[in-house]
DNA sequence: CCGTACTGAATGAATGTTCAACAAATGATG
DNA sequence: CATCATTTGTTGAACATTCATTCAGTACGG
């Protein structure tokens, strides 16, 4: 039974948390919440401390007190430091599926509409902001040396950048044009990664807003059939 | 004379060691070498054991065993872990800086050139392999949260930033194109980060060459005039 | 009052730093 | 050139600290 909770979806756990009867009196502290909201509460605290901290200075004592909780509290929910930071990418990653897959969802049959709802998913609040993109950033760096996180550690996986060549065949069919998709889709993706980068770097001159401008301005030039740019600047 | 010794730059270093006389046989162990040497053999090692092990595991304790010294070592030619961590950080930056400036030296004075001179630079076998890029994603995973390093963690800096712009304004008025240069250089440049990324995380379908296949791909799309396309797949 | 979530002090392992001793080079002295 | 002195590079054991983990005990819910 216990191993049926430890694996748990995270999605299930969210449902739990957003159940609004036992939510409304037992939200954080007392002795009240469920296994799995204690849970999602110390995946939270790790992301913020990740992000604060980075990963070689995140420790088990600051999640928990980034969580109001006691030090020995990790342990308990989860095995250890190592199963708690996989639990966190875990949780993440997701998270980000969750979140593209559903904005493929509502973009419709249309490839370059479909195309275009993912890139710009990808600078959503709720997934780029800060506090994410730095736990990412964390991830990413250990990510080589720990084969654990390999698989999960880059969000956009397999499934992901396959989906990517598709759109890119299907846009090339459709407007003419004479690029390679599977190289067309590696340089696409590795740009919205760049971005990513830049963002989470914090240099003020990269907002969410311009990295979506240059992920927009990418997809005008290689397809420019499909998103037409705007007027010239000196008509 | 012992000072001169002392303040030699990095290039007199490199220069002394290959000094034949004296590198014949006082090559690494003895108590020979020089302090620039050493210091370059503990920064190396410093490198590898990055890259092996990633930021977090990264000790002391495998630093002086990778060069082959004793454990006191690193505190007498550092002071401390995090200055040799700055130093090999600033080792990097300083090597990366003058790769990308020597590319565009060799480049001539076409704009089209230069850009494709500083793409090329970048998947360049002396800086674009495992190690040292394994070595960069350790440091962008703690960037963020250490204000030491954010100024040195972006290998392409605000100077490349700038000439990445110039040179997208020099094409875009060579060639009639009608995007906005800042964005089209945050976009180029961001991919060129974002394949990096690819690379260093090391799933098979992402070599040196794919690499560089892609960031010319995007050079075409961007700039047809000064990058025609090579015959399309179906003539 | 039983079981389960939780606490926090104790423990032990890992690791950065210090330092006294040592060795090799360099310089001084005769 | 020989001998000694001084400086400089190097070692490795000792030390202090930090931190993950453990676990005996506590308190809340049912």
């Amino acid at each position: 039974m216990l191993e049926t909770i430890t694996r748990m979806k995270t999605a299930d756990a969210r449902e739990a948390l957003l159940e609004p009867a036992r939510k409304a009196e037992a939200e954080k502290r007392g002795r009240k919440a469920s296994k799995e909201v204690r849970q999602l509460q110390l995946i939270e605290a790790t992301i913020d401390s990740l992000a604060k901290r980075g990963y070689s200075e995140t420790t088990m004592a600051d999640v928990a007190d980034g969580a109001g909780l006691s030090r020995g509290i990790v342990n308990f929910h989860f095995e250890s430091k190592e199963k708690l930071l996989i639990a966190t990418l875990q949780y993440m990653y997701d998270e980000y599926s969750a979140h593209w897959r559903s904005a493929l969802q509502k973009a419709g049959d249309e490839p370059a509409d479909q195309l275009h709802a993912l890139v710009s998913a990808d600078f959503d609040r709720s997934i780029c902001n800060k506090r994410k993109l730095a736990a990412w950033c964390a991830f990413w760096g250990e990510a080589k040396s720990r084969p654990t996180y390999q698989a999960l550690s880059s969000a956009r996986d397999a499934v992901y950048q396959t989906i990517f060549i598709d759109l890119c065949a299907a846009l090339k069919q459709s407007g003419g044009y004479v690029y390679e998709p599977q190289v067309m889709a590696l340089a696409l993706s590795a740009m919205l990664e760049g971005l990513w980068l830049r963002l989470m770097m914090g240099t003020e001159d990269t907002t969410r807003e311009t990295a979506l401008q240059a992920a927009n301005e990418f997809l005008s030039v290689a397809f420019p059939k499909h998103y037409p740019l705007k007027a010239p600047a000196k008509p």
